[in-house]
DNA sequence: ATGTCAGGTTGACACCGTCAACTAAAGGGC
DNA sequence: GCCCTTTAGTTGACGGTGTCAACCTGACAT
């Protein structure tokens, strides 16, 4: 049996170290060794925790998208579901905007396949679950293609729209197509009107 | 003055070369050592007509911007123009599938920036023009924001859905969401009456 | 006391992008 | 016809990376 006492600790102080290099200079600039030098061990200790790379990774997109969960669910809650709906879009698009690296990391970085790693996966899953229970309990304009789960599908819509407007405005396209700040927020307002148009009843 | 005639076929040949690893592998698995191995030169060789992996990259993007507004370009054209914009969409979706390495080089992967790469950045300007001409012949459904160029920003909410949409589609959030291929069809019909829903008059 | 084994070490290997120095060949000006 | 510059290619090196292999060390179980 492994004493997990100081094991645990240098593991989570190179989950840690990463995620701070990630958050400071992106994924591309992570590397093993520069993780193992911050915390001053040889450039092999981390594989002692980790079988890969990739694992490491997966941990650390594994809590950011604990966090970007709890981002919301913290968000003010409202009576009305259409506001609070509302509400959650834009804690979705308050969180792109505060946290670009890690954002980045979790949905627009190829990161290691899913299924070899299940924490990953629970958590990723749970972030989308939380829109799609706000969904279930709403009633939505109806389309003529009718599928048997229909939060589900309308979740996949709204996090669509939400995630390529979050790409469009971080990635170099916002410079190719020369949008300036208030053509940036007219865009998200626009938007934002749109999917309100395309759910909302009568 | 340069000869051009064996050069531009050196320069070519690395381009193509870079495009073909991509293609069949991804950009992760791209280095210019091997596409110096590949074409028979020294490794340096390339760094003669580039000067730096960036300059090749933006180049080879340059490329994939072209053939993407070509694909859209060479969609079944229809009268009406509703139908002609879903069939534009379509276009988009069917590229996505066909070509998912060269679509996630144009669109999920970090490039160099816009700015150093001009004609990179034309290409990619040219293919999102397409769909703002397209929007912009046709009145859509009011909304409460109002713009001073709507068609730009309705042609950034279509853009953000569709590239949400293969986002999701593409990324391991579908093995994630557990996705059947049935569950995908049924999300890419519903996602298109609901783009139909927001934008459409009456 | 001894053996096992997790957790740390150093060292090597094969990659990568890039810089530097060298060489061969092709043109242009005199 | 010679010289000199420019271009396109070469080889070799440097520092960076992930990862494999071997070794060491100390705690714990028997």
């Amino acid at each position: 049996m492994p004493k997990h006492g100081r094991a645990e600790t240098i593991k989570d102080a190179c989950v840690e170290e990463a995620f701070r290099i990630i958050e400071a200079d992106g994924l591309e600039a992570l590397s093993l060794r520069e993780v193992a030098r911050r915390i001053g061990v040889s450039h092999q200790a981390p594989y002692k925790h980790f079988p890969s790379r990739d694992h490491i990774l997966a941990e650390v997109a594994a809590r950011c998208y604990a966090d970007f969960a709890r981002h919301l669910e913290a968000r003010p809650q409202t009576a009305d579901d259409w506001d609070d709906l509302a509400g959650m879009g834009l804690a979705y698009l308050s969180y792109a905007r505060e946290n670009p690296l890690r954002y980045r990391l979790m949905f627009t970085s190829t990161l290691p396949p899913a299924e070899n790693h299940p924490d990953m996966m629970a958590n990723a899953k749970h972030a989308f679950s939380l829109l799609c229970d706000r969904l279930s309990t709403m009633t939505l304009r109806s389309t003529d293609v009718e599928v048997d789960d229909p939060a589900k599908h309308d979740a996949i819509f709204i996090w669509s729209c939400l995630h390529g407007l979050v790409s469009l405005m971080q990635s170099q396209a916002t410079d190719t197509l020369a949008l300036s700040p208030q053509d940036k927020n007219a865009a998200i307002a626009r938007l934002m009107a749109r999917l309100s148009l395309a759910l909302r009843p009568g």
